[in-house]
DNA sequence: GCCAACGTTGGC
DNA sequence: GCCAACGTTGGC
């Protein structure tokens, strides 16, 4: 099982919108470096939810996978902010998963703290100027993040 | 609201 | 294929 980071901004879409609806699609992501790493997702890999541009930004809860990527039916919609002209229907450019509710954290594991935790130098979430939304999490960051909230705890697979 | 960093676009 | 211009992200 791997585990993943997302990014979302709580006023477009936060972990409580997460829980209150138990699963959504996770849509309107169009960078391809981000897509990839959706393409990349197995069913059950656990998504650590990420709050951004937001008072304090941090880790604030987990999903899992339930349904891998297959095409973003927004890039089709002209009327969402998402609309991708040059994504067609035959020949769709932009994915989505499907994420299910796990948990929210009684307290967030912020930028701030992690930026201060010895062992996740490195953790491109953290480099200056960082603006991949959707990323890996190794093991070794992993466990820095155990070590230091006792609200994460890794589900083993 | 500011601005640095980054990705994308499009002219050449 | 280069690169300047532009738009977006996201922390502060």
């Amino acid at each position: 099982m791997a585990v993943w980071l997302m990014k979302s901004e709580p006023d477009e879409f936060s972990i409580d919108d997460l829980k209150r609806l138990g699963k959504a699609n996770w849509d309107g992501v169009r960078n391809y470096q981000a897509r990839n790493f959706m393409r990349d997702m197995s069913l059950g890999d656990q998504i650590l939810f990420y709050h951004s541009s937001c008072k304090v930004p941090g880790i604030v809860g987990t999903s899992r996978v339930s349904k891998t990527a297959h095409p973003d039916p927004s890039c089709w919609d002209e009327s969402s902010p998402y609309y991708d002209a040059k994504s067609t229907e035959s020949s769709p450019r932009w994915d989505q998963v499907e994420l299910t509710y796990e948990s929210k954290f009684t307290f967030p594991i912020t930028l701030s703290a992690m930026k201060n935790m010895a062992g996740l130098e490195g953790f491109s979430l953290i480099q200056k100027g960082s603006r991949l939304s959707v990323m890996p999490v190794a093991q070794n960051y992993l466990d820095v993040l155990g070590e230091n909230s006792s609200h994460f705890k890794q589900t083993p697979a």
